[in-house]
DNA sequence: ATATAGTTAGAACAGGTGTTCTCCATTCTC
DNA sequence: GAGAATGGAGAACACCTGTTCTAACTATAT
C-alpha cells in the first residue's frame, strides 16, 4: 500500500477533527479552507483517492456525504453496564431486578463498547469469584457479561444452576434425548451430563473481559 | 417540560437512526421523506422546536448541520485499537510499526473503554488463533490487548518468545536466580523454567476480551 | 363566535455544495 | 526529449438544501 501524500493525511485528520468537534462531516469547501487547498477540484480529486484506498466513503451528490471508515463507524459509544454482584460456584447468581437498573442502587459499573453487545437487551455484569470456572477459561476476577434469559439455544454458553448439586456453572448447553449435556468451553475437558429437570438457566454469557494485573 | 409531539419523536428517532447508519446527518428533505411529512417547512418548524428544547442543535445555512445533543453525554470515550494480526503458538507475534498506525493500513479495529487501558501508550490488539493458550485461560478467537514493551516487572503477564522452542507463549514472568520462571495464569498448572537468554519479551498483556458465540 | 397560539401546506428563492471541464505544472520512465 | 502519470488551478454548471413567505387549518380559551 502506497503511502498517503502529506496533503491527504492532513485532509483525513481535518475530517476526523471536524467530525468530532461539530458532529457532522465537512463540505468540500470546508476542507478546502481548513487545509489551505487552492481549489475544490483538488479536494475532490484527493477525496476520490482516499475513497479508492478505502479510507473514507463518499455519497455522490450528497452534501457532506463523507464518512471516515476504519473508525468502528457504527455506534462507537460505550454502554454503562451495572455489575450487580459476584458469581461463584457455590451460590446462585444475582438476578437483575428493576431496582438493579437504578443508577443509584448499583455500586459498580463497567463501560463496554456497544459493538460487544450488539443491541441485546437485559445486559448486566458479574464479577467472578474463585477459580471454579477455569474449565470455562474464566479466571478469578474476570467480568462476565450476561444477558438475562430463561432459555438458550443449543450450544450457547449459559449460567446453569444445578439443583441437586446446589452449584452454578458456566457451560455450553446441549439438549440431548432424555438428558442435558453441559460442555466446557475448554474442549480438552469432558462434558457433564444431567437430567433436564435438574438445571435452571439463569442467564446467557455474552462476553468475558479480563483485566490483567 | 411539555411532551414532544408524536411527529417530533419520530423525527428524533429518524435522525438518530440515519446518523448511526449512514454516518452523517440527514437533510431536511431526508427527514421529510423518512417521516412522511408533507412539507419541508413543517420539518423546519419542528426542528426549531426540538432545538429550543435542547434536544438537537442546528447550524444555520449548513447542509445537514443537525446534531443530536443528549448523545454526547452518554458516549464516554472509547479508544479505537488496531487489531494488527494473529497470535499463535508457532510464530512470533506481529510487532507494531509506525505504518501500523496508519488509518489505511489496518483492516480491523476494536473499540475499548479507555478505563481498561488507563492511559497506557503503544496499545494494540491481537486475535488468538488456536487453542495453545488455554493454560493462560485464553481461547481460540479471543482478543488480547497488548502493550508494546521490551521488559516487564516481576509477575506481569507477557508474550514471551522462546528462542530454542521457537514458540510464543503468554505467561507470568518471574526472574529467579539463574533462571526465568514462566507461570501459567491457571494456578493449577505447573510453572515452566528456562534460561534468561532463551526468552524475548514481545509485549505485555493488558486485557483479554472474549465474545461468546 | 372570536381570538390566539400552534401547526401545516405549498411554493419559490438564494446560497451551499458536489461535480466537471479545460488548461497547466511537475515528476518519472523510456 | 517525448510521453505518461500524477497532482493542481480556476471557473462554471446544476443540483442539493436551508430558508422564507403566504395562506390555511386546527385546537383551546375567552
Amino acid at each position: 500500500m502506497k503511502k498517503l501524500s502529506d496533503k491527504q493525511q492532513r485532509m483525513v485528520r481535518y475530517v476526523d477533527r471536524f467530525l468530532s468537534e461539530k458532529g457532522f462531516p465537512p463540505s468540500i469547501r470546508d476542507i478546502q479552507r481548513g487545509c489551505s487547498i487552492s481549489s475544490t477540484s483538488v479536494v475532490d480529486y484527493n477525496l476520490n483517492v482516499l475513497e479508492s484506498r478505502g479510507i473514507i466513503s463518499r455519497h455522490a451528490d450528497i452534501s457532506r456525504g463523507i464518512r471516515l471508515l476504519n473508525k468502528s463507524s457504527e455506534s462507537r459509544d460505550v454502554l454503562t453496564v451495572p455489575v450487580i454482584g459476584m458469581i461463584a460456584a457455590g451460590e446462585p447468581i444475582p438476578v437483575p431486578t428493576p431496582d438493579t437498573w437504578d443508577v443509584a442502587a448499583v455500586s459498580d459499573t463497567i463501560g463496554v463498547p456497544s459493538e460487544l453487545i450488539g443491541g441485546k437487551r437485559n445486559i448486566y455484569a458479574l464479577r467472578v469469584k474463585g477459580a471454579s470456572m477455569v474449565d470455562a477459561l474464566i479466571n478469578d476476577g474476570d467480568i462476565v457479561l450476561m444477558q438475562h434469559v430463561n432459555a438458550v439455544e443449543n450450544g450457547q454458553m449459559a449460567a446453569v444452576w444445578l439443583k441437586s448439586e446446589k452449584e452454578v456453572t458456566l457451560k455450553k448447553v446441549y439438549v440431548e434425548p432424555d438428558k442435558i449435556r453441559l460442555q466446557p468451553a475448554n474442549s480438552q475437558m469432558q462434558p457433564f451430563y444431567t437430567e433436564s429437570d435438574n438445571i435452571e438457566i439463569q442467564g446467557r454469557v455474552i462476553a468475558v473481559v479480563r483485566q490483567v494485573n
